[in-house]
DNA sequence: ATGGTTACTTACTCTTGGGTCAGTACCTTA
DNA sequence: TAAGGTACTGACCCAAGAGTAAGTAACCAT
């Protein structure tokens, strides 16, 4: 079945016309935050609202304090993510997307709800599809 | 401005209804290999056609031989990628997504596009949104 | 006074992703 | 006969991501 060229064409920048991924491309860090381990599962969680600190770390199972202070920095530095802290006693802090936050979750959604639908079949191997 | 609830509420699986996101489930697995530095990168470079290993090391620029041996290994492993060996000398090896890799590529583009449309402007801190 | 709450920071350690480089297989061409 | 081309593998090492655990701040309730 040929298959030289792309059955479904996507596309890509022009920028990368060429089909090259520049080594030293901003993209490539800008890459690396979003599709972080961490970073996609904080970003999908605020997708659905304004969290706490304390709501991030129960909803991102698994994640050490240390990681989520870590990534929620990166996030905001990136502005995909933005701090409100309260001044009260015990502490609260409100995290929450930023418009470029949602346009970004709004690619990651899909992207997180396919590996979820089909990670069962690839991970403990139950059908290859040809 | 009220945003205590999701202002464009995106389609969570149903499977974390409850936000949370378990922290033995396949998924992160799986994530975690199609959101790998090289993934990505790999699989949207495929996503334009077959691609033979070299064009694989030109396109992923930067990527080592032993880096593009390992991920093409996982992606194959995972049915996403299929291999195609001519007994040829030199030898020539033909890379592909199958059925289940360009469904994932279709929603890979659009965030790479989305992230190389904006590293300019975050990585380098032109214009914060509010 | 003591303990509890929340949101962190810091120091230490360790695992793993990843780079470098040399080597291999096999035939062709100069 | 030596060099070249292509697609790898393997050994070695390093740096960065990530885990663990303890500490801090500040106030309130007991």
């Amino acid at each position: 079945m040929g298959m030289e060229t792309a059955p479904h064409a996507a596309p890509l920048p022009q920028a990368f016309a060429d089909g090259v991924f520049p080594a030293g491309c901003p993209s490539r860090t800008l890459l690396d935050h979003i599709t972080s381990k961490w970073g996609v599962l904080i970003l999908i969680a605020l997708s659905e609202g304004d969290q706490r600190w304390s709501d991030l770390r129960r909803r991102a199972e698994g994640i050490s304090e240390k990681m989520l202070a870590q990534t929620l920095k990166t996030l905001e530095r990136d502005g995909l993510v933005s701090r409100r802290a309260q001044p009260v006693i015990p502490p609260r802090v409100d995290y929450s997307l930023t418009e470029r936050g949602y346009e970004l979750s709004a690619l990651l959604v899909p992207l997180v709800a396919w590996a979820f639908d089909n990670a069962e079949d690839i991970i403990n191997g139950v059908s290859q599809s040809k």
